[in-house]
RNA sequence: GUGGCCGUGGCGAAAUUGGUUAACGCUUCUGGUUGUGAGCCAGACCAUUAUGGGUUCGAGUCCCAUCGGUCACCCCA
């Protein structure tokens, strides 16, 4: 609070115990999800060359133009330091580092499910949903380019939302945006008709038309909505290719029973995307309503220096999913435990309560025990005891040590309490 | 980057149209009682009212700046 304290920086969050269990809950329950599909975890650093981000994100997008973390590295002897960034996103790093370590090339390994998850950092001004450290649980595939795969992202995100109790606060839009030579044309016919109404649009979208006119489709801006229902539609311009994968797409989203809805105006905003792209959303967050997003990038692998490698991912924001769960109360709550047995230590008898924790802890690896070194007095150990969340309390005072027993009392149950001698605890507990 | 709102002890939250020792609840701690936890009773600790200026006889209450928070735009997970 005092002015002279070392804050945090803006927008980045220190996670606390009392937070943390709901972290660890909402990434367990993705990640079990992901393993039962056959996903595999990939790890790479946060730091990456700017350029990096710049050829893979888009140069004229806002991310890469305004909201990056950018700074000069030490330079060497010889040379200049090289800028660095701190990533802004995952997808880019995935394939780097698929590239790198040659997961792409060999053909054993060609095909990859990966999933990723970690913090992912942009200049924004923080406000509900959005921070400037947040973090992200990242999937991708490669080497595959049916839109079966598409659809096995959408099956997992769709048991997630169920598994976590948010099914029915979410929705899913789908969009595609075609492939390269399809959108390509189509911009073509979209620009001719933004120029058309160049005086009628937002300042914001005018400045998109020459610098990447899809965008201007998701503006919010009212009137610029308006005039763009005449616009072109990308429907009209998929080729064959584009329209059977999304046909296709649809039908096993129907044979599957995942409801979406077609949003032609969605188009995200990182230039990677092709095809399939699509958002699960929610009204129940406010401004960021987005709490998963991705799509196809086919292209992005050969953009990075690979060879052509099919592509499809999605990022899921994990601040935005814990406040959902804590919006809609759907949070276990047993999660918030951090013990099952509670040693209470009366006097002095520390020797003999270690001898006995550390008995119980080996014997039973996967019994939570808390104890409290340094003591305090009964009372507050017993108070301890209870808000740990645990079922027993064991109380070892000078008189039970003495007898070589330990007091078992139960603190959830209507148990009589009664007293076990030592080399029996752990049938008592087990 | 732009705009609105807000900033009182660990948390929540009072303070008559500026008036002088800054309520109260929760938490924490101590003691009592109950069966050693929960419950109930009593008591205790913790605030130069975000920071720095200014106006005034006097400011938590007004003004300015800074910092922080929040929501929205924008952007996106």
């Amino acid at each position: 609070m005092g002015s002279n304290n070392i804050q945090a920086v803006k927008g980045m969050n220190d996670l606390l115990p009392s937070e943390s269990p709901v972290w660890q809950y909402l990434e367990s329950t993705v990640i079990d999800i992901l393993q039962s599909y056959g996903y595999q975890e990939i790890r790479f650093p946060i730091l990456e060359k700017t350029a990096l981000f710049k050829r893979g994100i888009g140069e004229v997008t806002d991310i890469v133009e305004k909201e990056m973390y950018t700074f000069t590295d030490k330079g060497g002897v010889n040379k200049s330091g090289e800028s660095l960034t701190m990533r802004p996103e995952g997808t880019a790093s995935c394939v780097r580092a698929c590239e790198q370590n040659k997961l792409l090339f060999d053909r054993a390994n060609q095909v990859q499910k990966l999933w990723y998850t970690g913090p992912m950092f942009r200049h924004e001004r923080p406000q509900k949903g959005r921070l400037r450290q947040f973090h992200q649980i990242g999937v991708e595939t490669f080497g595959l380019e049916g839109p079966d795969v598409d659809v096995e992202l959408l099956l997992i995100t769709a048991k997630l939302w169920k598994e976590l109790g948010i099914d029915n606060v979410v929705e899913l839009q789908i969009n595609t945006l075609g492939t390269k030579e399809s959108r390509a044309n189509y911009r073509t016919a979209l620009v001719e008709f933004l120029n058309q109404h160049r005086g009628a649009l937002d300042e914001d979208s005018v400045s998109r038309i020459d610098r990447n006119p899809l965008r201007v489709l998701d503006s919010k801006n009212a009137d610029t909505q308006t005039i763009l229902n005449d616009a072109p539609t990308l429907m009209d311009y998929l080729d064959d290719e584009s329209e059977a994968h999304f046909s296709q797409l649809k039908s096993l989203l129907d044979s599957q029973g995942i409801a979406y809805t077609i949003n032609p105006r969605l188009v995200r905003g990182l230039d990677y995307y092709g095809k399939t792209v699509f958002e699960w959303v929610t009204t129940k967050l406010g401004a960021q309503g987005t709490i998963c997003a991705g799509g196809r990038y086919d292209g992005l692998v050969e953009e990075l220096g690979g060879k052509p490698t099919p592509a499809v991912g999605f990022a899921m924001g994990i601040e935005r999913l814990i406040l959902l769960i804590q919006e809609l109360n759907v949070v276990p709550k047993d999660i918030f435990r951090s013990a099952d047995v509670y040693l209470v230590v009366a006097g002095d008898v520390q020797e003999k309560a270690f001898q006995i924790s550390e008995h119980i802890r080996s014997s039973l690896p996967y019994i939570r025990l808390q104890m409290h070194c340094g003591g305090g007095s009964f009372k507050s150990q017993m108070k301890k005891a209870d808000k740990s969340g645990a079922e027993i309390a064991l109380i070892l005072g000078e008189n039970e040590a003495e007898e070589g027993v330990v007091s078992v009392k139960y603190l959830r149950e209507d148990k009589q309490q009664h007293s076990v001698k030592f080399d029996e605890i752990i049938n008592t507990l087990s």
